[in-house]
Order: structure tokens, then sequence, then C-alpha cells
DNA sequence: AGCACGCCGACT
DNA sequence: GTCGGCGTGCTC
């Protein structure tokens, strides 16, 4: 019987729409060749195109019979790339999503996130196989007997006498003809066997920990099928990484693979130490400090379902999954999951609709969950999950608080926070310093003229580092020598003013001359392995004094720490961004939670003008949920995220006026397609925090709005009329919705 | 973003 | 004479 196929297929789509890297908020059209219309490559796939004068590699968005650009003008398809699509359908559907939500090219939020050597057209890495040769049972029977070649003779004993042989094991000796040769006759034959099978019968290399009721709570709450979210609200030490352990165990006994998203590089080493130690499962990893070639072998090997665990920072949420099965998102409140610069999407909200997409349950875990997260579960759309002791018996911490305005500070310490740092030595614990400025002091001032020396290409300070005897800017890459006289006055008189961890380094140090002081900052952990013989040297257990920004309140364990000092706890309570109170609860609450994990209770020291504050009452007093329920109430009553939506148009150029005078353009613009009402604002343009950084003045727009929807009908037709604009070439622009900073 | 075209200044 | 400065325009 005769397949019944129509003579012409008028209907067969002949136009492939496809997104290419570049800054325009459009897809192209092009033509089917006549010849590729039998394998036409599908949705997801790349292909190579013409694009103005050069060729570049696009992502195939849909195949279609129509096309608003006139069809005499569209271009054929030069190749395609895959025949198989890249990316999922799901995962697809991810960054449409994303790009209609950030109001981001869609060309530009596919490649920036997709491994660069895939963005340059290199076919995806096969799933490994492993090539084994064996004699066939002819070449057992007969071979030898009839076979004259001394090669080939050799190559059959050894084949013989060695049942399955690794091709790679035979190249040395043997050439590849020859190998060629003894198959041809039918004498051995080639057996490829594909990446390992998990062995579901020895998947644990070590037994789970017993939980707690509050995790066994947890755990018999989280269900394991299908969508939903849950908040892991519980403080360091209540065993939520255990609770991941044993949902990722679920998870890859269904045959299911789990993808672990964590904020910092850093942060990997400790965290794939206790995922490999847990299973004997393929884990890869995904995060900035891997070399291209490493990171496309781990997408592929997360793409073809090889991994089990697929661990990465930011940028891999966007790693596609063969068998999606659950997405654990640690730190949730962590700002570094917030791109800060192109795509401004957030990890953690990709993270939950990717969820929901696949069909997946999520769970985000933190200590200190942000107002965001604490919402949707007010609001129903997380389940909360609290863990309410510590596992192990430590005990919360002891608050104290060391007044500023009646006791001096020497390098930015109190004499009685020395003294209790004595008495911690003395008793062979371990301390903990946080002071969140490195270098030595935050300005070079003119002792005389009061002149400060500043950065040439941003509004800030010069930053005084002493050990490289340089001036550093910390947001540009600006760097020059010491000053010894001053370039106002000519006064020799230059004075290092204010503390940065290295002066407070040094000044703990001759403090202690006979204990270790160890001081971790970007500064002291450039070099490798250097974070991790800091751990080693704080893992001993010897008394040691550790001295460090924002890198120390971050995830790692320390056994032995009893005592946290806080130099500068003021600097988070009078910022003018309305964050700046959330941020500061919850690095306070992280860095007292590396203190007393041991069966010692731990001491937390704030340094503060402001020791009666009410806000920091609320959090010694009261603790965190109160704190947030305390800020959340504040934001509400002034209308501000995540109880109003918010979100910015941020341009920054080399001239001074050319940015606000592109968004007082675009202002006008945007109040002639949404005119200002009780339930839509305008506000800017506003210079941007550090108004002028790295050489460029930057500012921004802001919109905010009761609803979601206005937002965004008002910024997709917004972003149409901008990219028109004249002025838009003079500036670099861009939409940053729910930002993280101002 | 790239990459062309295009029209004016100081150099082999 | 031309090499090259960056304004302006376009990419299916």
């Amino acid at each position: 019987m005769a397949d019944l196929k129509p003579l012409a297929s008028p209907q067969k789509p002949r136009i492939v729409r496809v997104a290419v890297l570049s800054p325009l908020r459009r897809s192209f059209d092009y033509l089917l060749p006549e010849q590729l219309t039998d394998a036409p490559p599908g949705r997801g796939c790349r292909v190579s195109v013409p694009f103005g004068k050069r060729k570049v590699i696009g992502l195939v968005i849909e195949l279609t019979d129509s096309s608003d650009f006139a069809l005499d003008k569209l271009k054929p398809i030069d190749a395609i790339v895959d025949t198989t699509p890249l990316l999922p359908e799901s995962l697809f559907k991810l960054f449409i999503w994303a790009a209609n939500y950030y109001h981001h090219p869609i060309g530009d939020a596919l490649f920036t996130t997709l491994p660069v050597l895939l963005r340059a057209g290199r076919p995806l890495p096969e799933p490994a196989v492993t090539r084994l040769w064996k004699a066939t049972q002819a070449g057992i029977d007969t071979g030898l007997a009839l076979l004259r070649g001394v090669k080939q003779r050799a190559l059959l004993e050894r084949l013989i006498a060695q049942p399955l042989t690794a091709e790679t094991a035979l190249l040395p000796e043997y050439s590849r003809a020859t190998l060629k040769g003894l198959a041809e006759k039918q004498f051995s034959e080639l057996v490829c066997v594909g990446p390992q099978q998990v062995d579901l019968d020895n998947l644990l290399r070590e037994p789970p920990l017993l939980l707690n009721p509050s995790q066994q709570r947890a755990m018999d709450a989280i269900d394991c099928h299908g969508f939903n979210t849950w908040l892991l609200d519980g403080v360091t030490g209540s065993g939520k990484t255990e609770i991941y352990l044993q949902c990722i165990e679920k998870i890859i006994r269904y045959g299911r693979q789990a993808l672990v998203l964590i904020p910092e590089i850093s942060l990997t080493p400790q965290t794939e130490k206790r995922f490999r130690d847990r299973f004997n499962a393929p884990l890869v990893m995904l995060h900035s400090g891997m070399t291209d070639q490493e990171r496309l072998d781990s997408w592929a090997r997360a793409a073809s379902g090889e991994a089990c665990i697929v661990l990465g920072t930011r940028s891999a949420v966007f790693t596609p999954l063969k068998r999606p099965g659950i997405i654990i998102l640690d730190e949730e409140h962590d700002q570094s999951y917030k791109q800060q610069d192109g795509f401004r999407y957030s990890a953690r909200d990709l993270a939950v609709i990717r969820a929901k997409q696949e069909s997946m349950p999520i769970i985000l875990g933190s200590a200190t969950p942000s107002l965001e997260s604490l919402n949707n579960c007010a609001n129903g759309r997380y389940q909360h999950l609290r863990l309410d002791t510590r596992a192990g018996e430590a005990l919360q911490p002891d608050w104290q608080r060391v007044d500023l305005r009646t006791e001096a500070t020497d390098c930015g310490i109190a004499a009685s926070t020395i003294s209790a740092i004595r008495d911690a030595v003395a008793n062979r614990q371990q301390v903990l310093v946080f002071l969140n400025r490195r270098g030595f002091a935050p300005a070079m001032l003119c002792h005389d003229c009061g002149h400060a020396i500043d950065c040439p290409n941003c509004d800030t300070r010069l930053t005084v580092h002493r050990r490289q005897q340089r001036l550093l800017c910390h947001h540009c890459n600006f760097s020059r020598r010491l000053l010894h006289a001053c370039p106002s006055c000519q006064s020799q008189r230059m004075v290092a003013a204010g503390d940065g961890t290295e002066r407070s380094e040094a000044f703990l140090q001759s403090c202690f001359p006979d204990t270790p002081v160890l001081r971790v900052d970007r500064d002291t952990t450039r070099k490798k392995n250097a974070m991790q013989e800091m751990f080693d040297t704080v893992d001993s257990g010897a008394p040691c004094i550790l001295i460090g920004t924002q890198m120390l309140a971050k995830g790692h364990h320390f056994a032995n720490i009893t005592l946290v000092a806080v130099l500068d706890a003021d600097s988070g309570l009078f910022s003018p961004d309305f964050r700046a109170h959330e941020r500061l609860g919850q690095l306070l609450v992280q860095v007292a939670g590396r203190s007393g994990r041991g069966n010692v209770a731990g001491k937390v020291i704030l340094q503060t003008h402001q020791p009666d504050h009410p806000l920091l009452e609320v959090l010694i007093n009261q603790g965190y949920s109160h704190y947030a329920r305390l800020l959340s109430d504040q934001r509400q009553l002034l209308q501000l995220p995540p109880f109003n939506q918010l979100t910015l148009i941020r341009a920054d150029a080399d001239r001074p006026d050319s940015a606000e005078a592109f968004l007082k353009q675009a202002r006008r613009i945007a109040e002639s397609i949404l005119s200002p009402s009780p339930a839509l604002a305008y506000l800017g343009p506003l210079p941007a925090l550090m108004e002028k950084r790295n050489s460029r003045y930057r500012y921004l727009l802001q919109i905010s709005g009761e609803r979601r929807s206005d937002l965004n009908y008002l910024l997709s037709r917004l972003v149409l009329e901008l990219e028109k604009l004249p002025a838009a070439r003079q500036v670099r622009w861009g939409v940053d919705v729910d930002p993280q900073e101002l």
C-alpha cells in the first residue's frame, strides 16, 4: 500500500525565524533552501546565517510560512548546525519568558547564557563512549590459522587473551589500519559502551544522617513529584544541606536529575565535596572558574542526562536537563543570584518559573529569607518550612553591643572588643572579626588642607593598600603609587584615614603576636588554594583570629569559632538603598551563624554608634523573622517591593549629559504610553548612587506600579520606541526589572 | 554589537 | 596624493 503523499506541499513552512546575538529586540527571517525542506531545522537548533556583511550562528525560534519582511529580500539559511535541537522545548520557553519579562533582546539572552563554544558553532560533544575491541568467534576458532600478517596476528592474539580491550590501550601499539583490517576479515569487532548507568544499589557512599524531628517534618512535607516551591527556612547548622541530600537521593532513585544552585564560586569546592562524599553518581559543575571546554562538557552531560547532579552558580539555571527532577537553590536571599549587567535576570525567580514549566519541585533554602520569598509564603505561592532546632546541641548566640559613642577605637577596634578577643584566645578558641571594607584605609587625606585623593574615573575615594604601596579604586581598575605630598597644598603630611581589613589585621597581629591572624578578603584569596589553606588552618582548631569581609559571612563552616566581632554595624543602617536594612539583618545573622557551632555558646559583639537603634533591638532580641516582618510592614507602608513592582531604565554614557537627556526623552515617551496615575509612578531621571563610575556617567529612570501587567505592557512598547531613538546611540541603556540596587 | 560607508585633517 | 578619525546607517 502506497503512502499518500501530497504532490505539492504549499503549507510546508519555508521561512525560518532566527534569533542572533545582537542588541536588536527582534528576530530575523530567513528562507529555507529547497534542498533542506525535507529536514528543516527545528526550534532550538543552531543555524549559520548571513547577517549583514558577516556570517553568524543563530538559533531557530520557529518555522513559519509568512514574514513581515519583504519575501524577496529574505536571504537563505547558510547551513544547519544541529539536526536535533540544542535546547529542549521547555528551556526554550523559559528563555522566551525571560526575554519578555526582563525586556531583554532574545538573541542576547539566549547566546550570552550559552557556553561560549556552542555560541561559536562548536558541535555538542557526543556522550562519552568507550570503544572496546573483542575477538569474534570466527577469530577465536580460525583466525590465527588463517592470518599471515604479523601485526594482525599479534593483535588477534592479544584480543583472544584479553576479551575486551579499550581502543585507547591498543592504539599506541597497533595502527588504525591494523584494527580496521582485522575487523574487515570478521575476526574482531568493535563494542561501544555508553556512559555508565547509575548503580542504584550502591548509590550512597555514606549513610544519610538521622533527621531530627524538625528536619523530618520538613522532609515529610516535601513532595518530590510535580511542581511546588518550598522555602526551607532554618538557621545555620539546622541541617538544610542534609534535607537537600535526601531529596536528591529520592530524585536519583526516580531516575531523574537534580539542579543545585549556589550563590558563589568560592562555595563550590566544599559543596562539591559534600555531594561527592554522599553520592556514587555522576556530578558536573558549572561556574565561571572553568575553562570553556570544561563548561561545554558539563553542559553536554547535563543535557544528555548522564549527570545526575548539576551544581552551579547563577547562569546554571539555564542548563538543559534531559530528566528534570528537582531544583535546589541555596542561600536564596543572596543578591548574586541577580545578574547585575546586560541581561539582568534573577536566577532565583527564573528557577521557580522553570520548575513550574518542567513540573518539578524547587527548594529555596536560607537562614535569612528575602522579603520577597517571605511574602510569597504569606500569599500562599510558596510553602514555608521552618527548621527550628539547631542540629546538635549548639546554643543561640549571645549578642553584645559595644557603644562607640563612649568607647574609642584603635584601628577600628574598641578596647573591650580586644579584651573579649584576648579571653577567647586564652581559652584556645577561634575568633572571627568582620569588617566589610578591604584595604588599609578607605581614604588618603592631606592633614593640613583636607584634600582627599579621588579616583579619576569614579565618584569615589581611592583606597590605601599599604602592602602594595598603592592607592586603588575598588570600582574600576585604577591604581597609582602612594602620594607623599598633597597635590593641592604640597604639604608632606598625607594620612591614611579610616580603617580597612589590612589595617585592622596589622593591629590585631600587634596585639596578639603569638596568635595567627588570617585576613580573608578579595586581596588575600586571589591566589588559588589560598582559601583552602585558610580553611585548613582554621579546621586544625588551633587558636587564631580571622579578619575579613563579606566572604567570611557566606556558608563556610568553622568548628571552633566562639566569638564574632562586627567592627562596623552602622554602615547598613543609614544607606539610601531601600534594601539596606534587609541586607544588614541578613549579614549580621549570617556572620553570627559562624560562631558557637561546637558545644560552646557563641558570642557576637556589635560595635555601633547606635546601640539603641530599634532595628538592632528587634534583630537581637526577637530574631530575624520578627525583624523581617517589621521591614515588610515598612515596605508595605511605603509602597516598595515586594508590595509594589519596580523597574529601572538604566543608561550610561561617556559624556555627563547624554544619559540624562536620553532618559528624559524616555520618560516623555513612557508617559505618553501610560500616563502617571495612583497605580503607576515615574521618578527621575536620577543619577545612580555613584554617578560616575569607570569614566561613565550613570542615570536611571524609576517606574513603579501596582500591577505587573501595566508595567509589562508599558515596557514592551517603550523599549521598541527607545531603540529607534537617535539619542540611544550615544548611550548604553537597558531595562532592570526587579532591581537589586539603585 | 559589528561592520560598512563617508567625508575631512596631517603624514609616509 | 592617502591613511584613518569617528558620525550615521543597517543587519532578515
